[in-house]
DNA sequence: CCATGAAATGAATGGTGGTTCACTTCTTAC
DNA sequence: GTAAGAAGTGAACCACCATTCATTTCATGG
């Protein structure tokens, strides 16, 4: 027998396959999912077309990668702002703050995260992602409203609610043309229309 | 000189113009923009594809009016809710009652208009129709606040995030998945939390 | 009827882009 | 060194559609 297990090449394999997603990513973050196609994403990543299909058996599934890949890190990023604040309320506003902040800071990615659609598999891992940001969020208003700082209320749809409120308000023309100042006080406007509302 | 004005004719036109148009939306209600392909639309109408032409310049042509057309319609209905109450918390709750249920009457075509994005062209479509709907609501929460019902707030940002909260609510497969009974009553959660917001 | 020009047709064209595969290059084990 | 098998390559293939255009059909006016 010859060449039967891997040594460091599993390291090297790995790291193609990093490369892909943040190739992939790039592209999304420039002009979203349509931008994205193999060849761009290979010549991104260094390597030749054919090369992805041992990564990826399709573009689709190549897609949801780069998706969930991106959400999952969006999401820690909010559940830890999350953590920060000496009550509820607090932790809530700075948990939606982080997510209006980061993204404006990459607008064409949140969007495609967000809201722009592609195949129907892409749709359903969103909707899951969906599911995900609802339950941090909900989770924090369910302790809230337990600590007697909200009212009852419904907290998944709530939750639900908010992250479209936050959402649409971040692609106004008046939220993605406007200076950096004006665009800081129009967030602190979103979240407390969202805090008046629980 | 023979065949130089059109009596009947123009008639016939609008009447092809017409079916274009109802073939279009009937498409984007099945299964959105994405499966709506020029030979689909012909089929769908009775011509052939290349008369199409003779109506639109251009696929992305054709988009744009059956997306401006069903929006039209849309924005009109709510408008006419938005009429009807004794104070302007009633009528705020009647637009947005009539906004849900209209989206859940036709759940696809809702998606396409609000959130699926195609070509730029119909993006830009999108946004100037995004604008329409804020205004609506923007308006009717100016009065409410003139009249002291509601809060003093950045109004146009208020109804944008109104609008997100809906769209977002209603996609949430705890509404897609459940009795009519109780989406009747999520609806009215959700209006419930855009309610209190103000 | 018949001439005229608009309207309709649908097969052919062309561009795009995902996917395949015969071949080359690299890694490992003996 | 060399055999075996994995990884990588990229040109070729193919499906899908928007768009075009030579041809046919239809409506009008003399």
């Amino acid at each position: 027998m010859a060449y039967r297990a891997t040594a460091q090449t599993e390291q090297r394999k790995q790291q193609v396959h990093a490369d892909i997603l943040k190739a992939g990513k790039a592209l999304v973050s420039e002009a979203g999912f349509r931008a994205l196609s193999m060849a761009a994403v290979a010549e991104r990543a260094g390597i030749a077309t054919g090369t992805l299909y041992r990564y990826f058996a399709s573009k689709t599934d190549l897609c949801v990668a780069i998706f969930s890949h991106a959400t999952e890190h969006e999401i820690q990023q909010v559940k830890a702002a999350a953590r920060d604040g000496t009550n509820v309320t607090e932790r809530l506003r700075n948990a939606l703050i982080t997510f209006a902040q980061r993204a404006l800071q990459n607008p064409a990615l949140a969007y495609a995260l967000i809201a722009e659609p592609a195949e129907p598999e892409l749709d359903q891992a969103r909707l899951d992602y969906r599911a995900a940001w609802a339950d941090s969020f909900a989770t924090l208003i369910r302790e809230g409203v337990r600590k007697g700082e909200f009212q009852p209320q419904p907290e998944r749809l709530s939750a639900a609610a908010m992250v479209g409120a936050m959402a649409e308000a971040l692609i106004t023309p008046a939220m993605t043309q406007s200076s950096t100042t004006q665009r800081q006080r129009q967030i602190q406007q979103v979240v407390q229309f969202c805090l008046r509302a629980v």
